[in-house]
RNA sequence: GGGCUCGUGGUCUAGUGGUUAUGACAUCGCUCUCACACAGCGAAGGCCGCCGGUUCAAAUCCGGCCGGGCCCA
């Protein structure tokens, strides 16, 4: 009967939550390993690529787990932002700001939760055994609470502070629009050229916002552009509005937009504002929440933007300043709701300090161990190419609430700790009036950023300022993993905050997973029509198949969806299925003392090396070299090689023995990528005799002792075997059936084990025959030492050998004045034999007789 | 446009200076063989994206180009 996986999986997922096998115990002696769990979002079904993330996660969870260490892995997730809120609107066909706040929150909360319950059962389908009893969800006042707490102390050391800063803003809705929220549009516009002339100079700079000439600040040029290289430096006034400005010179300049020259106002775009940022320029408001020009605007001040373009360009034409206009195809933020093109505003927001801490960061970073070590690279390109300090509000509805009131008059009151969790919305200050100026206080509106809530997640796993004893023990957690598109927020996020509140690092290591391609290498999009359904997936090959598929991607690299990897992944489940099937039919049938083989040492020589391969790759995160390494372990040596030679000799204790140890070291090893199947493969063959409930309580193997000498005439017997077990497939010879004489043909002494020989092959006899063989130099190879002291004359010498391979019986060999070692030399030879069948390996032939 | 990254038989992939380039899936032979036909044995299939450089020697190092991916508050 075949491996039923359904079934099986259905069982152990079950049977691990029933017996809470994952779970974390806070009592343990042993060495705690943290894992500082990616809350999963929460806006709807788990993809292809979240099961990807946690399959590799929950890898080294198991891993380690099986290496002695108590692991702590939560169960977590995320539900703030924007995303909900948007599919909040979907689901109910409601505006998010016409709606009442608290029904709206409301909405979002039992959202979120429905998705929450899909998910955990998904992540249990996957064999993701996440820990329940570590259960936590951003949106719980007792999550918030630490948000707001860190905010609070944050702003107690002055790190945390009111600025301005530009907020995409819809004139017409009047309101913030989040960058989500985009909906870009590629519209045609006019490009203008405009004469700016200063003391005895004069250039043409090319804008697309005439209407943003009162807000210029300077004029930008490429250092490298020699049109403008005297300029620089230089004052120019403005056309109509006569204020000066500088010429400044900024590599990001495009040379070939327009003129190359082009003003920098506050605030066209986003190019303007880091302009702004980098060149220590002022904010000016010159248009207003209704997309009317301001003040600054002069004459044209009331006039909304269409107009005052017209207006501003007619002007320009009669002052002789206007030169061109020609029309260019640009891509325009346009808001989601009406499509009007939206502005950046500048609004009051909070922010906390960070730019003044990139040198800290990049050190905390290099403090890390990365996991694959170029993704460090990506953080510290991000943190050099900061230019202002990290906006934490944001004016939106689902999300922690900023905890603080203000007046009328802007002053701020922020909430005490003790208070926390708190919605100013709600709850009243901890102040009766503002202790500045008396006037009443009004809660905040506003929220904060997301990632201020997930970049506590390291602070909340370990207990911060809930439990100093256990604070103390858990942090810093032991693993950060992440997907590597978020990089800059949530590690980077993590880290400042992690050492700001603490003066340590949130963790010791970071692993950045890439992610799942469509088949066709492209993204998995809805409307590419290329998104493949995990479920169906797991329907169709299992689980454990599934984690095969992720556990031969490389850590950090993008990698196509391939489906052949889960045949291949099912076909090594059942593999390890009838493994275990020849193990339980044999087992009780001992009726024979024994003793060890050489073939058994063999399999220990080989067991233990894949052992510490596996070991050394799950260690540094390379799942694909782990699986590859077991794989070709289990399939190969253990049951193409091993399980054939003790076919004829099981029904001895030892040799039993032998192959229930390595066969159960072997599935313990995978354990981690084949969760079900090697659960599965315990409870039938192994519990009863290991006692431990699952097999995720066994440790990982340690070495078997084995003897080399008799592990080298083993290999050569397995050699054998194999040559003869193919003449038998080439003689149409059934491989149960006898032959009368097997035989060894070789000019020099081999060592084999001629009852494992007989034994496999069912022959009468094994001779030894030292016949009419040729030899003859099939390949030659020489150690990379000598061939880089040989260098050019490599390819003579190895000519010069095949032409006198008399020379090879020589200990030395001597060859243009040089002298090589002949154990430098690996050398396979073929054979012939006359008039017989053979076949012939590294050393000898073999042939058999009917 | 910038940073990082990938580009190897039909498809996907291993391989960070050396000799006959790894494996999987698919394909084609031959075998129901007493754990497994979801298997075994064998075969065919590659100027290692392109161009140039360094080197006795390059899939591998360097430069440029072309194409894919992530990120750019």
């Amino acid at each position: 009967m075949p491996y039923d996986f359904r079934e099986s999986e259905r069982k152990w997922s079950t049977f691990w939550k029933d017996e809470r096998i994952f779970q974390y115990n806070f009592n343990s002696k042993k060495p705690t390993y943290s894992i500082d769990t990616p809350p999963r979002y929460a806006s709807g079904k788990m993809h292809i690529g979240h099961a990807f993330h946690y399959s590799h996660i929950d890898m080294v969870a198991k891993y380690h787990k099986i290496r002695g260490e108590e692991v702590f892995f939560p169960l977590c997730f995320d539900v703030n932002g924007m995303p909900i809120e948007v599919n909040v609107e979907k689901k109910y066909g409601i505006k998010m700001r016409e709606y009442d706040r608290q029904k709206f929150v409301k909405l979002c909360e039992e959202f979120a939760e429905g998705n929450i319950q899909a998910m955990i059962s998904q992540f249990s389908s996957l064999g993701i055994t996440a820990d329940p009893s570590l259960y936590f969800k951003t949106d719980s006042e007792m999550y918030r609470k630490y948000t707001q707490i860190s905010f609070i102390r944050l702003h107690k050391r002055g790190l945390a502070y009111k600025g301005k800063h530009p907020v995409n803003w819809c004139p017409r809705c009047e309101t913030a629009i989040a960058e989500s929220e985009i909906v870009y549009e590629e519209r045609e516009v006019s490009l203008n050229d405009i004469k700016f002339s200063g003391d005895g100079i004069e250039l043409i700079i090319s804008t697309t916002r005439p209407e943003l000439l009162p807000a210029c600040l300077a004029i930008a040029v490429n250092p490298k552009d020699n049109r403008f290289a005297n300029l620089v430096g230089k004052e120019v006034k403005l056309p109509i509005f006569g204020k000066e400005v500088q010429v400044i010179a900024d590599d990001e300049v495009l040379m070939d937009f327009g003129t190359g020259a082009e003003m920098i106002c506050s605030v066209g775009d986003k190019a303007d504002l880091k302009m702004i940022y980098k060149h220590s320029l002022p904010f000016l408001k010159s248009i207003d929440e209704q997309g009317k020009l301001t003040d600054i605007a002069g004459k044209y001040a009331g006039l909304t933007i269409k107009e005052a373009q017209k207006k501003i360009i007619e002007d320009l034409k009669t002052s002789g300043n206007f030169i061109s206009s020609s029309r260019i195809k640009q891509n325009v933020g346009t808001c989601w709701r009406c499509g009007t093109p939206l502005e950046f505003l500048q609004k009051e927001q909070w922010f906390i300090k960070s730019t003044e801490f990139k040198e800290d960061l990049k050190k905390w970073a290099d403090s890390l161990e990365w996991h694959p070590i170029f993704m460090k690279k990506r953080l510290d390109d991000w943190i050099d190419s900061l230019s202002w300090d990290w906006v934490v509000s944001r004016q939106r509805y689902f999300a922690t609430p900023i905890p603080l009131w203000e007046c009328k008059n802007g002053h701020t009151v922020v909430a005490e700790e003790e208070q926390c969790y708190v919605d100013p919305l709600i709850d009243p200050p901890p102040v009766k009036e503002c202790p500045v100026c008396h006037e009443s206080l009004k809660g905040s509106e506003e929220v904060f950023d997301t990632w201020m809530d997930s970049s506590i997640s390291p602070l909340f796993n370990t207990f911060y300022d809930r439990d100093e004893k256990l604070f103390s023990k858990m942090y810093p957690m032991s693993l950060r993993p992440q997907g590597q598109d978020i990089i800059r927020t949530w590690a980077y996020y993590s880290l400042l905050r992690g050492n700001l509140l603490t003066g340590e690092n949130p963790w010791k290591s970071i692993m950045v997973d890439g992610n799942i391609m469509a088949p066709d290498g492209r993204p998995m999009h809805a409307s590419w029509g290329n998104v493949v359904d995990p479920n169906v997936l797991l329907d169709k090959f299992g689980a454990d198949a599934f984690r095969y598929f992720t556990a031969s991607c490389s850590l950090g690299e993008d990698t196509a969806f391939r489906e052949r990897d889960l045949v291949r992944g099912q076909r090594l489940m059942n593999k390890i299925f009838n493994l275990v099937s020849f193990l339980e039919f044999y087992k009780g049938k001992q009726d024979k003392d024994d003793e060890l083989r050489p073939a058994d040492h063999w399999i220990l020589r080989q067991m233990n090396a894949m052992l510490s391969q596996v070991r050394e790759a799950m260690d540094s995160f390379e799942f694909d070299r782990a699986i590859k390494v077991a794989e070709s372990f289990i399939w190969h040596d253990l049951a193409d090689n091993y399980v054939e030679i003790i076919k004829h000799r099981i029904t001895g204790s030892k040799t039993y023995e032998n192959f229930y140890k390595v066969l159960l070291s072997s599935i313990v090893a995978i354990s981690p990528i084949f969760p079900f199947i090697a659960e599965d493969s315990y409870q039938r063959a192994f519990r009863s005799r290991e006692g431990k409930r699952s097999i995720f309580e066994l440790e990982y193997p340690g070495e078997a002792s084995f003897s080399s000498d008799d592990a080298e005439t083993g290999e050569r017997t397995i050699d054998a075997i194999s040559m003869m077990r193919d003449l038998k497939v080439k003689d149409k010879i059934s491989l149960s059936d006898g032959v009368k004489k097997a035989s060894i043909l070789s000019s020099a002494e081999v060592k084999v084990d001629d009852e494992d020989i007989k034994g496999t092959i069912r022959a009468e006899v094994l001779s030894y025959e030292n016949g009419s063989i040729e030899e003859k130099i099939q390949s030659l190879k020489l150690t990379p030492e000598t061939y880089s002291i040989l260098r050019e004359k490599a390819e003579a010498f190895i000519k010069y050998l095949h032409q006198n391979p008399v020379v090879l019986n020589s200990e030395t060999i001597e060859f243009e004045g040089m002298k090589i070692k002949r154990e430098e030399i690996i050398v396979t030879k073929s054979y012939s034999v006359q008039g017989m069948n053979v076949n012939c390996g590294n050393g000898f032939c073999v042939s058999i007789l009917k």
